[in-house]
RNA sequence: GGUCCUGUGGCCGAGUGGCUAGGCAGAGCUCUGCAAAAGCUUCCACAGCGGUUCGAAUCCGCUCGGGACCUCCA
């Protein structure tokens, strides 16, 4: 069974087909470095580094480019139209780089913690004004563009018209029409510049105020906010790539948006596939600036946040991720993350356990069922992801193989009831899986190997006292230890490991 | 108002018309000096009302509830 994914474009699941196999190129709207990012940003960047990273399991040869905003869009809240980045940066008194180069760090900071890999190419607005001042002078010569006041305007209307005609209308991605759109728009600034209200800016005049500024044919000024992501996907992947994916609230204005200056310039739909990530939500609301519901992400790693009952780790939210599917909304409680937590350390756990272990060759398995049963859990690995990345189911099947791997583990199933190379598969499968299709990683602190030798010291000491009896000096060690953070555990066969929380 | 999505057990969440997803929590048992961990068993579902069907959580209709986008937003 091929990958097949959810297309937003036409509304269903499709076999996916790179237009150069095996190379793929895939482009993910990135963060706006003005600010911190929140949990909500989080699901777009771990879904898609599953994407990017299932994708080159299966071969690919991906070209993934997620941008950094860093030139600052609109915040049209009352009256002035201000440049984001520049408006902070005056209140925090940093140059308005500076700013960005903070926000951006802290963002490759949780990025790293959520063990995302590095996009191939991660271009900024700023580092490519040129690029996005030629394409507006494209749109430009084409008609579907017009100056007024130092300002750039996109003509929708023309657009529609024109392109309705080739099947490509305005809305072709969010299902909207535009006759519908015109008389529900809100008053924005400089509405009157516009010649219709579902006009969108490819360039702003600056103000003598704003601080970030460019040279440009229509005066000083700076990039709409649609624009970038054309200009850098164009750049990078070409006039037509394979896959184009971003939050669901993205999917308009700006995907839309993306799509008439692509398809204006480069006379193609810029992207295949497009795909949308569902929001997280709390409380049944979308976690995001119009609810003021945000908790950041070094929020939730450390616990400080008035909704959090405690400090969530990197991996644990990775893995609440996966535990949903994709396209779903996804409720954060306190309650579901502590649920995570616990799973994500017993799915570790077992998986630790089985790949390290050296199993008896064994060419005939004794219980021929649960044999047949491992392989058809593994097997259905790849099966689920290429039905649109289902994840969760995934990890419905890791749980039913961990439920084995700890009986095998506890001697309640006998080593030799899988055969070697079921045993073999299983082993491989789910290391390509958890950590090379999920990413999930140890999170344990590593030690030097004097921790490991003070632990297995205490551990000898507490062997011996429970072979004395004596319970007062036994207890002592394993409660003082876990009132450090280490929990010892009994195993069954007498020995003891040890774990850190 | 327009476009669209959604309503699953205490909580989070999968789900192809017929075969109890899974996780966490609860209960019992096994193991254990006691714990913890683990294993086994078990309780608790498909918003409501109709319809299609031999059979529906799954398809259709209506009602009620929740949400997203239409404006910056992942």
């Amino acid at each position: 069974m091929p990958l097949k994914v959810y297309n937003s474009l036409t509304r269903q699941k499709e076999v996916f087909q790179p237009i150069n196999p095996p190379y793929v190129g895939m482009y993910v709207c990135g963060p706006t470095v003005s600010g911190e990012s929140h949990l909500g940003h989080a699901r777009p960047f771990i879904t898609f580094d599953v994407v990017y990273r299932y994708l080159k399991f299966l071969g690919f040869k991906v070209r993934y480019v997620r941008n950094i905003t860093d030139a600052g869009h609109f915040e049209e809240e009352g009256r002035d139209a201000e440049d984001k980045i520049s408006k902070k940066a005056v209140l925090e008194k940093l140059e308005p780089m500076e700013l960005v180069q903070k926000y951006t760090n802290l963002y490759h900071w949780a990025m790293s913690r959520f063990n995302n890999l590095p996009p191939s190419i991660e271009p900024t607005a700023t580092g490519h004004i040129v690029e996005q001042i030629e394409m507006i002078k494209k749109i430009i010569a084409d008609g579907y563009a017009y100056e007024a006041n130092g300002s750039v305007y996109f003509d929708v209307e023309k657009y529609n018209t024109d392109f309705s005609k080739k099947g490509q209308p305005y809305g072709i991605l969010s299902g909207r029409v535009l006759e519908d759109q015109i008389e529900s728009t809100r008053e924005l600034d400089n509405q009157d510049e516009k010649r219709n209200k579902s006009d969108f800016a490819l360039w702003k005049n600056a103000p003598a105020e704003h601080i970030m500024r460019w040279q440009s044919p229509w005066g000083e000024g700076f990039p709409g906010w649609h624009i970038e992501c054309s200009a850098m996907s164009t750049k990078y992947l070409g006039e037509e790539f394979d896959i184009h994916g971003g939050g669901m609230d993205l999917q308009f204005p700006h995907h839309e948006c993306e799509i008439a200056q692509s398809t204006v310039c480069n006379h193609k739909m810029p992207a295949r596939y497009w795909l949308h990530n569902n929001m997280i939500t709390i409380n049944g609301k979308k976690m995001g600036k119009s609810y003021n519901n945000q908790i950041k992400l070094t929020e939730m790693f450390t616990g400080t946040h008035p909704m959090l009952a405690q400090a969530y780790s990197p991996q644990t939210i990775r893995f609440f991720i996966l535990q949903s599917h994709y396209r779903g909304t996804l409720d954060f409680s306190n309650e579901a993350l502590q649920a995570s937590e616990k799973a994500l350390k017993r799915l570790w756990d077992a998986y630790e356990w089985v790949i390290a272990q050296q199993f008896a060759d064994n060419s005939t398995a004794k219980d021929a069922s649960l044999d047949a049963n491992v392989v058809k859990l593994v097997g259905e690995f790849t099966e689920f992801m290429n039905d649109d990345l289902n994840t969760a189911k995934v990890l419905a099947n890791m749980f039913e193989l961990v439920s084995i791997i700890n009986s095998i583990k506890d001697k309640h199933i006998q080593a030799d009831a899988l055969s070697s190379a079921t045993v073999q598969l299983l082993q491989t499968q789910l290391k390509q899986f958890v950590e090379e299709v999920f990413g999930l990683k140890n999170e344990r602190e590593s030690d030097d190997g004097k921790l490991n030798g003070v632990l297995q010291l205490l551990i000898d000491i507490r062997k011996e006292a429970k072979s004395k009896k004596d319970f007062l000096t036994s207890d002592k060690i394993r409660n003082e230890l876990a009132a450090l953070g280490v929990q010892l555990k009994d195993e069954k066969d007498g020995g003891m490991s040890y774990s850190i929380s």
